[in-house]
RNA sequence: GGUCCCGUGGUGCAGCGGCCUAGCAUACGUCCCUGUCAAGGACGAGAUCGCCGGUUCGAAUCCGGUCGGGACCGCCA
């Protein structure tokens, strides 16, 4: 090594003894004939010094030393003179006194501080980020990224699990999120695609009778990213055999749990975790990734407005809907801006509009308060136990719609009226999910996964008569309103899959066509078995606190996928497109 | 595919029709300086205001387009 010691390890106990450090130039004080250097390297930062008098060599040397240049320093550690400690670094009561300096490189000046916390550009820290990642902040996240995963190794393998590194290099299927393309030389025409997950493959190793397998798993899509997803992301890949999901959930609960404990700033709330059935998430929050940071609860105003001659209640409740409602604490005096904010919102998720009720006194106001009677205006405030003050929002619309709509609303006003209790993360389990739902078009999809087992035989069936009823084998990790990830006990037996394939339109011969493997794997003594998949980057980012994904990557992409660093994608060579039977037909010009 | 926001010396910001010959902080360069730690002091260099076009006597400033970045909708089994 061409060091002794880290810049963050010297204290006094090292007091008169020699030590050589290597790093890269931090801050520099030049006082003339006294010049000072923080050298700073992953570990921390030390206080080097040299006198001119003392030792001409060593002083120019660190005088004429700039910012990150990188060098190596031997020199005598002493304590500081009194009066000039540093309490607020580690090794403030030491310094080295150097006696020989060797600059292992120069360095141009840095595009941007690393010795500041300033907000700089992500594209340029981005193209940068060899210089970026030498930050304290940009540090500290992938410092904390890894710990992150190798406590989560650890503890998978003390628990019997087999890491195994799945082919990255799979099949392309149409479902789900566009693939990421490789062409392939032996079959011109033809293409790997990056797995979306290890999905089919977890499964079939558990066929394989390797019972419990784990994998920090690269996954990615070709969908437009947004601030908490990209391209690529790394999933914690969990199967196990002969589970139910209880027995998944207990493993998350116990894994994330620890995790919060060693690794968040602030406490996990409520262990155990409550667990909520998808239908009672939707019921009391409209949402199945709840937040469960503030209240703010839905309430059922269907009783109330039963027999109301407001149309655009009464038309809802006759086609079977529901009018749904929810309480904003001392918001009756809501501005205009903010209402039609809310509408949008709830416009977004297809409700035809959002009904306002003000309570102030005896009063209730409200822009369809003339449609109402005062027997209904009184239900809603008995049914709401709204106080003076306060804002009731109503929609009416199908159960779904109606709930979902005030759900966005509620996650909305969380943010923005502050509502959430922000010294804790909240936890919790959503599960018994829907089998199916429905696509724009009509048809059905799968809510989830198309391997999710349903809950029972009788949810099997329910296909046949009400597929929306079906409920699965399927649960969710949620923190803080996030879905950390999701998970499920999967389909074992090949007629239960084709079942399922079937409510999707897809055929026997297509489905073998499109899913041969697993299929087949079904039919050779696959086990029950079942597992989930955490997401890494969004439980990073929890636990720091980042809304940005970007920062817990260590080679980010911008909003375009572009690597401003590799400068990819880039043209490939003629000859090797050649290789691949390829031909570029569209040449946009970006770039 | 769409909506919104941003683009000004290396970095971060200000300026939003003429007082701009573009301001501030910091970084950068030279010099001074013996105890600093965001060291201090003096001097200096550094910008076709993303790009193209338009309006105007006059554009960093207004308008249109375009490129790049970000947030969001669509999309994300």
């Amino acid at each position: 090594m061409l060091r002794t010691h880290t810049c963050g390890e010297v204290r006094g106990s090292h007091v008169g003894s020699e030590v050589t450090l290597a790093g890269w130039v931090h801050r520099r004080r030049d006082h003339g004939e006294l010049t000072f250097i923080d050298l700073r390297d992953r570990y921390g930062i030390t206080q080097v010094v040299a006198h001119a008098k003392e030792n001409a060599a060593a002083h120019a040397a660190l005088s004429d030393a700039r910012n990150e240049w990188v060098l190596r320093v031997r020199g005598a550690v002493r304590s500081r003179p009194e009066g000039t400690r540093n309490a607020k670094l580690p090794t403030g009561d030491v310094e080295v006194v150097a006696s020989e300096v060797e600059v292992l490189n120069e360095s141009k000046t840095p595009p941007f501080y690393v010795n500041e916390e300033t907000e700089v550009e992500e594209t340029l820290r981005w193209k940068y980020r060899y210089v970026d990642l030498r930050r304290e902040r940009s540090r500290d996240l992938i410092r904390l990224r890894h710990e992150v995963v190798d406590f989560i190794r650890n503890f998978m393998v003390e628990r019997g699990f087999w890491e195994i590194e799945t082919t990255s290099l799979i099949r392309s299927d149409p479902t789900g999120a566009r693939d990421l393309l490789v062409p392939s030389r032996y079959f011109p025409g033809k293409f790997w695609a990056l797995p979306q997950s290890p999905q089919q493959l977890k499964q079939i190793l558990m066929v394989g009778g390797v019972d419990r397998y784990f994998q920090i798993a690269r996954c990615f899509r070709d969908e437009d990213p947004r601030a908490d997803r990209t391209l690529e992301h790394t999933q914690l890949d969990i199967e196990m055999s002969f589970v139910e999901p209880k027995d998944v959930m207990a493993l998350g609960e116990e894994l994330y749990t620890t995790i919060f404990q060693k690794f968040a700033r602030k406490p996990l709330r409520a262990v155990p975790w409550p667990r909520l059935r998808y239908e009672e998430a939707m019921r009391r929050f409209g949402s199945d990734k709840p937040d469960l940071r503030f209240g703010m609860e839905l309430v059922d105003l269907t009783e109330v407005f039963t027999a109301t001659t407001f149309n655009a209640f009464r038309e809802a409740l006759a086609s079977g809907g529901a009018v749904r409602g929810m309480v904003v604490p001392g918001k009756a005096n809501a501005t205009r801006k903010e209402i039609d904010d809310w509408t949008a919102l709830a416009k977004r998720k297809g409700a035809k509009g959002l009904a306002q009720f003000a309570l102030t006194g005896e009063e209730v106001r409200s822009q369809v308060a003339k449609f109402l009677t005062p027997a209904e205006l009184a239900g809603l405030r008995r049914a709401t136990e709204a106080k003076d003050g306060d804002l009731v929002l109503a929609v009416a619309d199908t159960y779904r719609i109606a709930s979902e709509a005030l759900g966005v609303v509620r996650e909305h006003l969380g943010q923005a009226l502050r509502l959430a209790d922000t010294t804790a993360h909240y936890a919790l389990w959503v599960y018994e999910f829907p089998l199916v739902d429905r696509t724009p078009s009509g048809g059905w999809t799968f809510a989830h996964n198309p391997f999710t087992a349903p809950l029972s035989q009788r949810d099997l069936e329910l296909l046949d008569t009400e597929p929306e009823k079906a409920r699965s084998k399927q649960y969710d990790l949620v923190v803080d309103g996030r879905e950390l990830g999701g998970g499920s006990v999967r389909i074992h037996h090949r007629a239960v899959q084709e079942r399922i394939f079937a409510q999707m339109g897809i055929s026997k011969d297509e489905a073998a066509e499109r899913f041969g493997a697993i299929l087949d794997a079904l039919e050779y003594g696959a086990p029950p078995h079942g597992g989930i998949a955490p997401g890494v980057d969004r439980l990073v980012m929890t636990l720091a606190g980042t809304e940005n994904i970007r920062e817990v990557q260590a080679f980010p992409k911008t909003q375009t996928g572009w690597d401003p660093m590799l400068e990819a994608p880039a043209a490939a060579d003629a000859e090797l497109l050649e290789e691949l039977g390829l031909r570029v037909v569209a040449k946009p010009e970006r770039r």
